[in-house]
DNA sequence: GGCGTATTTGTGAAAATTCACAAATTAGTC
DNA sequence: GACTAATTTGTGAATTTTCACAAATACGCC
């Protein structure tokens, strides 16, 4: 029968028991939540290994080690069994030889306890030591996530005020940030993440360790999640390197949300950076409208993330609207349309996917599955009908513009 | 010293001096104003030919015969000097041999008389007969005129009311045209020529040939003239024909305005079609916008007329008070913008060329006077620098509205 | 002056576009 | 079924576009 290592007191602090553990396995010890940010380290030992000490001084497991471990499957063994698990040296990381065991309560993984091998090796005896140190460190880990949970809500709340307040003191919504430990250095930006099917919390889960890798903020609101995005050194961070920032995030976020969901089910937008957190809202207000566009024009939006890039569609509203107020309707598109359905044609169509290519010829014969003369029929033909000139640009303009109106 | 034939009583009605020029002629003769629309002819004749019955069945010269003879010369003549002018047979038109005199009130020519020689050859004689006949005509004219030009004066009273009125009751219009003898059958519309130097008045004699030919009113603004043109047959027209009756009509006048003032001052511009009076403010509304926007934009505006077809140009103060509002700027354009000026390069007016040219390269090339590798290299430099893709139908259509944008 | 970078021009070959013309196909009409 | 008109496809040649690569030129900087 084994010895109860941990029995004789509740250890209160993370660090303490960090520190009895390294002392028991006479190695150093490092132990991390979920997302792998160091929360303790045993204290008492002078050599380990470079992996360790960028955790130690990153407060966080470095990006490279991750993915490689990732790579390596030693997460994938951590994930399905209680049993600490032995990771050979991986010089090219920096990461010495070491054991792990993940901390879980139920079927829910709550962090890490690594152990390195620098001064002994680490037998089966001490294999035991782990699954009762990973078994003594869940309450420290609940106590912890309580905490945490308080303060998430009171956070969501902010943001929320945020991104629905109309707010004049830039001061005051400051000093509240300051309050709940949100560091939020400008620029930052307003993503909403809007999916057809699944409910928001579970997207949330999904994106969790990208959310935690960047400095990223974010609520849910029914089947959006809504992001705020800065970067973490928020001093040399301008206008432009955030939006490169958010083009990475995406880039990651957009191919593990569509693996899942498929990608006519998921829409992403972006504000523009603000400066203020005043402009919070702005922002909102501007990724809102682009997931409304993108559900709209699915196909010609499909590569738009930022507001700024939106072009003809972020005016369309507008010019639905002008439109409407002048009596405006294009009288050749008309004739096309009444074209169309008299003799069963599909000149629209035709129209549609040469102005998309922008007018080049072999690219829509290609896609229309027609013969490149038929395509040259057909456009001389639209031209007769419409009374507009192909190769006048604001001709194609105006039949651009108009024709997605047309959609609205 | 010649005998006095109109001495003994002054003629009231001009018709009674046609019928004495006729019988003391014993030849038909046809009295027309200087527009040559027929004022009188002489009853007592049978025979005539076919350009007198043309005339007089039309209540108008035709235009047919009016052309010939502008070609032949006959109206310098009649323009140049005060004694009557014999004019051979031209069979083609149908015009038998006659003679013609100007009836002029010092330099200003009032009308002409026509008289023809089918009965009997006219002598010199009877040149002095028609000499003394168009002086005697001077005073029915000059009575005539004030009539006419006091009615004037109320129609384009009328005219500025149906421009800058805000009317409701359509009905009341229709009652103040009609009194005003003012047909204007539905549709109809509001164009507006406007001319940088000279005065509005001298542009409408030169126009006045044709406002008289088509259905056209109009009304005189600083360097602007309003026309508010419809068909003389109105219930056969829709805005169709309409447009395409002011396309002709816009060509004449056009080319004989660019002739004597040069295509840099002139600007053109037509509200749509309306079919009623209380539109024409919405339609004038129109022809002016036009106006602007073709002073703004000459050359990308240069062949358009009618406001339906403005396409982008419609939209552009719409879209600057937008972005103003959003704070948008195109940042693509403001780093090419940055780079033309740190560089001294011309990417954005090699930009602008390959837009305006709908993205044909070798048009774009020989524009700039570049080699078209030198074009192509650039093409992919102003894409780097922008960020734009130019292969992107909304990339191109952005830059393409932005760039004219910030000529605003 | 020499150096490096940005820009322009040249060459040539593959691919795409334009155009005219002919043949085949389709659809509607009598 | 035969006829017509509209549409589609095919062929071939002249022109244009695209691309890669090399050489020449321009410019700022040390």
């Amino acid at each position: 029968m084994p010895h109860g290592y941990f029995d004789q007191h509740q250890h209160s602090d993370i660090n303490e028991l960090a520190d009895v553990i390294g002392e028991l396995l006479q190695n150093p010890v490092t132990i991390e939540d979920m997302d792998h940010r160091l929360l303790a380290y045993s204290s008492h030992s002078e050599s380990t290994d470079q992996a360790r000490w960028s955790t130690i001084m990153g407060r966080r497991v470095p990006e490279k080690v991750l993915t490689r471990l990732w790579k390596d499957g030693v997460f994938q063994h951590l994930f399905s069994q209680v049993d600490p698990v032995h990771i050979p040296e991986k010089v090219e990381i920096g990461l010495g030889q070491r054991v792990a065991i993940a901390i879980r309560r139920g079927s829910d993984i709550l962090g890490y306890i690594w152990a390195q091998e620098v001064n002994r090796p680490l037998t089966s005896e001490d294999d035991e030591i782990l699954r009762q140190a990973a078994k003594a460190a869940v309450p420290l880990f609940l106590q912890r996530q309580g905490k945490r949970k308080a303060e998430e809500g009171r956070r969501k709340e902010f943001l929320w005020e945020l991104l629905l307040g109309s707010h004049r003191d830039e001061s005051l919504l400051l000093q509240k940030a300051a309050k709940l430990q949100m560091e939020i250095p400008p620029p930052f930006l307003i993503s909403v993440v809007d999916i057809t099917e699944p409910q928001g919390e579970q997207l949330t889960q999904l994106l969790y360790p990208l959310l935690m890798r960047d400095k990223v903020y974010n609520v849910t609101d029914g089947s959006q999640v809504i992001l705020l995005i800065c970067s973490r050194k928020g001093g040399q961070c301008n206008d432009g390197t955030l939006l490169q920032l958010v083009d990475q995030f995406m880039e990651e976020a957009f191919s593990k949300i569509v693996d899942k969901f498929g990608e006519e089910n998921v829409f992403v937008g972006c504000g523009r950076p603000v400066q203020t957190l005043t402009d919070s809202r702005q922002s909102y207000q501007e990724a809102l409208q682009m997931v409304q566009v993108k559900r709209q024009f699915p196909r010609e939006t499909r590569h738009l993330i930022h507001y700024n890039k939106l072009g003809l569609y972020r005016m369309l509203a507008h010019m639905h609207l002008i439109n409407d107020a002048q009596g405006y309707t294009n009288e050749g598109l008309g004739k096309l349309l009444a074209y169309d359905r008299e003799n069963q044609t599909n000149l629209m169509e035709t129209l549609e996917v040469f102005l998309d290519h922008v007018g080049k010829v072999n690219v829509t014969a290609s896609q229309l599955h027609i013969h490149i003369n038929t395509l040259s029929y057909r456009l001389k033909r639209i031209e007769e009908i419409t009374g507009y000139n192909l190769d006048d640009p604001n001709d194609r303009f105006s039949l651009y513009a108009d024709l997605k109106l047309l959609k609205i």
